[in-house]
RNA sequence: GGGCGAUUAGCUCAGUUGGUUAGAGCACCUGCCUUACAAGCAGGGGGUCGGAGGUUCGAGUCCCCCAUCGCCCA
């Protein structure tokens, strides 16, 4: 039997210097390698979140991600070939923010691409100053974008290997590599050809600050101030005011852009208005005032003005109601240099006044062109009526929820631009369907899958105008004029992928003929961040690839991620999956909580509440900040409580010692047949049941919690004081074979249990003596245990014996406890009190107890128990023996 | 306004299909250098389970209403 000597060992566990030898053996060993070779049905496939590569990692990421790890290395013990693959998320605006903020720079198009761009000397060339930004190709911008990346991906993996991640680098992708590319690619491309896309020039909701489309999913409501500004419209017959009306409107400058009036059509109020023209103050335009169920009557004065546009409901009204177009605001935010009494839609009774007015406000943004409007409204002259200032009273301060772009800093805005779209709106019970078909952990995170796919109002707009991004890959034909016919687009066929539509030419097409009319010019725009993103099962199974794996992965078994981006991350992939392969794209998804700082608000960089990761590695180590993500069920938010990182941490430093205690024990190599030692292998037993069960339902907090309380009360706390003279007894070579097989076996199954949760600890004292008794060399490569493998020893005769023994042992140390006799004080006496079923069960296992209280044997008496304790001590201590 | 979740000891959290007297850790008090561990061990105090009602022999658990907090969506 092999053992240790504790002088071997150092008397503290050194977890930085040992975290760092077994993250490079775990390497060594390839305990994450995955078997390339493995049918779907031996593999567990994991489609773990690739994290966006702009900044660091916060601890939240790793609470998150450690709750993927604890399943992957769960699993593997368990028998499966663990497929955990890693990617980053490097596309889309926050690289390109990043970039802009770190270099100053900004990119525009038709500026001319410079080799080996050196940021500091160009600036310096041009004389920039500090503030100002240097402006620079395209191309230039997606290669630093590209620099940047890399660099934050290098730090990523640092941390989650210090983590002790088991991810198998070896399917590590990133979403801007040619292979994401080419698949992104390949995803239009189906689509297309199945036609669930389409491209509209249509009123989107527009980022005015980064200048782009947004999707419905990327847009929040943030709770503002605003103000409700009172204004008098004019009702007109041929051309002359008889009536007036009271708009209450929040967004004053979009008067100029009023194509209509509406109220509800059974306000009596307004009853008799529909059907004729309102007159708008300050731009004298003529528009019709017409009932609608929208609108609603509580709201502000009830009757409103519709214009191109406000929100949603105006674009709606605008196009139900075949309304002008008066588009006054521009991509930038600023309005446009526009003049009434012209074109189409510009109609005005007074064009001369209509234009002075605006012309005050063109090329100014929002707010400067509101307040100039609400300056308009208190001039009598921009009366409709001739009742005097349109604007009636002062405007009443307001706190009312604007739409934002998640990552922007303006309200949105409705502009009429050409965008691609994927068509979902008509596919809402399939994907409610699809929903239905996965298995949500927690249950109830499935109603916010349902309730955002119920309330969807527009499909998902994929094009974004932006530059780090997966191109769009069409091209569209020049007519005579240089127009584009974007009837006639040109996909690319899908042996060009991945391709660039701005830098290589359409088939049939040469690159001069880029720009010319009857030439062609490609799509400048790029995909939505997660039309890539959303495929990563298809990236990892490499669909339509060369070494396309979709039969050996696909559909995966888990979808692990925060709750935060189910209506983005798992909606997208779910839609992907159904539109593609008219499948779920995994079997279960498992939502993690968010970490929240002490005073519970979810940590994020822009309330700077946010605790790095390395620092708390540093201090705790990995094992113990691992132990804190366990601790937490699924779904629900953790505290960022350092108390728990400290429990973490003692739970290491007590593996450690128990770990040396038991494998310094020695005897001839035996079966376990001793009564006290089936009895706690029955136990263990029944442990191992309840944290497999725990498991596989990936409630790992609960096997955690049942591993603990096993591990620290039953075996530390008791059974291994129980078993002290025994392990060690001369004259009792059966049942110092049995003892020590016990501890071992205890020992052993017990650090299997813990090894996904605190990996390090785990392995390190697994490989002292067990990894050569099983020829397993990591505990990572050792087999998850299984009730079967205690067939072998025997039940013990008395189903009681383990608490029996536990309960008279706390007795006895109770009775040390009050007379503050120390607990390892020999006994001259020990005398038990219990009732006939507490002396009964203790039969078998009261020589043991004895020894562990410091006697030579137990005189029972009779007595009742109360309802803390079965056994009540009576003990006479020998005397102290006086120190010399 | 609609939906979801939470509310249990001073703090952080468990509590399975309803079943004896509601648990753990931290914190607190007392004792113990004990030969794996003082980063430990033992003992102890501390809860009308957010409020009200109902079902039941029996409710922290099931049903209804309400309150507070958080989240998702309008």
């Amino acid at each position: 039997m092999k053992s240790i000597e504790f002088g071997d060992l150092p008397k503290r566990f050194d977890i930085n210097e040992r975290e760092a030898y077994w993250r490079k053996r775990w390497s060594e060993l390839g305990i994450e390698k995955r078997d390339p070779g493995a049918p779907r049905d031996r593999s567990f496939v994991i489609d773990s979140p690739p994290p966006t590569v702009s900044g660091a990692l916060h601890i939240g990421h790793v609470f998150s991600y450690t709750h993927q790890d604890l399943i992957a290395r769960y699993k593997r013990m368990a028998g499966w070939n663990v497929v955990y693959p890693m990617g980053w998320d490097d596309n889309g605006l926050p690289t390109e923010r990043r970039v802009q903020n770190y270099f100053s720079v900004r990119a525009e198009p038709n500026v001319s691409y410079i080799e080996n761009l050196d940021v500091e000397a160009e600036r310096l060339r041009l004389e920039l100053g500090k503030n100002q930004q240097l402006i620079i190709s395209r191309q230039n911008f997606i290669e630093m974008c590209h620099v940047v990346t890399e660099l934050d991906e290098v730090a990523f993996k640092d941390t989650f290997m210090r983590m002790g991640y088991s991810i198998d680098w070896g399917d590590e992708y990133a979403t801007i590599d040619d292979k994401s590319r080419r698949i992104a690619q390949r995803s239009f491309l189906d689509l297309h050809q199945k036609g669930h896309v389409y491209q509209l020039e249509a009123p989107t909701m527009w980022d005015v600050d980064f200048q782009t489309a947004v999707a419905q999913a990327e847009v929040e409501d943030r709770e503002k101030g605003g103000a409700y500004h009172d204004i008098e419209f004019g009702v007109f017959e041929d051309d002359a005011p008889v009536k007036s009306f009271v708009v209450s409107t929040t967004r004053p400058e979009l008067l100029a852009a009023c194509v209509g009036v509406t109220a509800h059509p059974d306000d009596e109020r307004f009853k008799g208005l529909f059907g004729m023209h309102a007159v708008t103050p300050g731009f004298f335009a003529k528009v019709p005032i017409f009932p609608s169920e929208e609108a609603d009557p509580e709201k502000g004065t009830g009757i409103l003005m519709v214009c191109t546009f406000g929100d949603q409901t105006d674009v709606a009204w605008w196009r139900e109601e075949g309304l002008e177009l008066r588009q006054v605001l521009g991509r930038n935010g600023r309005i446009l240099d526009r003049a009434f009494g012209g074109e189409d839609g510009w109609q005005s009774l007074n064009p001369a006044k209509a234009n002075a007015n605006y012309q005050q406000m063109v090329g100014k943004r929002v707010p400067s062109a509101r307040a100039i409007a609400v300056e308009l409204m208190r001039d009598p002259e921009n009366s409709a009526t001739g009742n005097g200032a349109p604007l009636q009273g002062e405007p009443q301060q307001i706190q009312h929820p604007v739409r934002y772009y998640e990552k922007g800093d303006s309200p949105l805005e409705y502009l009429t631009t050409r965008q691609w779209f994927v068509r979902l709106l008509d596919k809402k019970e399939q994907m409610l369907e699809m929903g239905r078909r996965i298995t949500w952990h927690p249950e109830f995170m499935r109603k916010r899958y349902e309730n955002w796919t119920e309330n969807l109002n527009v499909d998902w707009c994929i094009s974004r105008q932006r530059y780090f991004g997966v191109s769009i890959p069409v091209w569209y034909p020049l007519d005579d004029q240089g127009e584009r016919i974007y009837d006639d687009v040109i996909v690319a066929p899908e042996a060009m992928l991945p391709v660039d539509p701005e830098t290589m030419a359409p088939p049939g097409y040469s690159e001069d003929r880029r720009g010319v009319p009857g030439g062609f010019a490609g799509e400048a725009d790029v995909f939505d961040t997660w039309f890539t993103s959303s495929l990563s099962p298809q990236r990892v199974a490499r669909w339509g690839e060369e070494d396309d794996q979709m039969d050996s992965l696909f559909p995966m078994d888990i979808r692990p991620q925060a709750h935060d981006i189910i209506r983005t991350w798992a909606f997208y992939t779910i839609a992907k999956a159904m539109l593609h392969q008219e499948s779920v794209p995994w079997h279960n998804i498992i939502l993690s909580g968010w970490v929240l700082d002490p005073d519970r608000k979810k940590m994020s960089k822009s309330k700077g509440n946010v605790v790095t990761p390395i620092d708390t590695l540093d201090r705790f180590g990995a094992d113990a900040v691992r132990y804190w993500s366990a601790s937490f069920r699924l779904g629900s938010d953790a505290a960022h409580d350092e108390s728990i990182f400290k429990i973490g941490g003692k739970l290491v430093t007590k593996l450690y010692n128990a770990g040396k205690f038991v494998l310094a024990q020695t005897a001839e190599d035996g079966p376990i047949t001793n009564e006290l030692d089936r009895a706690f292998v029955a136990e263990l037993k029944e442990v191992v049941r309840r944290a497999t069960q725990a498991f596989e339902d990936f409630e790992f907090s609960i096997a955690l919690q049942e591993t603990e309380k096993f591990f620290w009360g039953a075996f530390t706390d008791n059974y291994i004081e129980l078993l002290k003279r025994r392990s060690r007894a001369e004259d009792d070579p059966a049942g110092r074979a049995s003892a020590v097989a016990a501890l071992r076996l205890g020992l052993n199954v017990v650090l299997r249990l813990f090894a996904p949760i605190v990996p390090t600890i785990a392995d390190e004292v697994w490989s002292w003596v067990f990894a050569g008794e099983t020829g397993h060399a990591s505990i990572h490569q050792a087999p998850w245990p299984t009730i079967e493998e205690f067939d072998s020893i025997a039940l013990p005769e008395i189903a009681g014996s383990f608490q029996a023994a536990c309960d008279a042992i706390s007795a006895i140390r109770k009775a040390k406890s009050e007379s503050g006799v120390s607990l390892n004080r020999e006994l001259l006496s020990l005398v038990l009190e219990a009732d006939e079923t507490g002396e009964s069960d203790l039969r078998l296992v009261a020589e043991d107890v004895a020894a562990a209280g410091g006697a030579d044997t137990i005189v029972f008496a009779p007595g009742e128990p109360t309802a803390e304790w079965r056994y009540t001590a009576r003990i006479e201590p020998v005397e102290v023996p006086v120190k010399s």
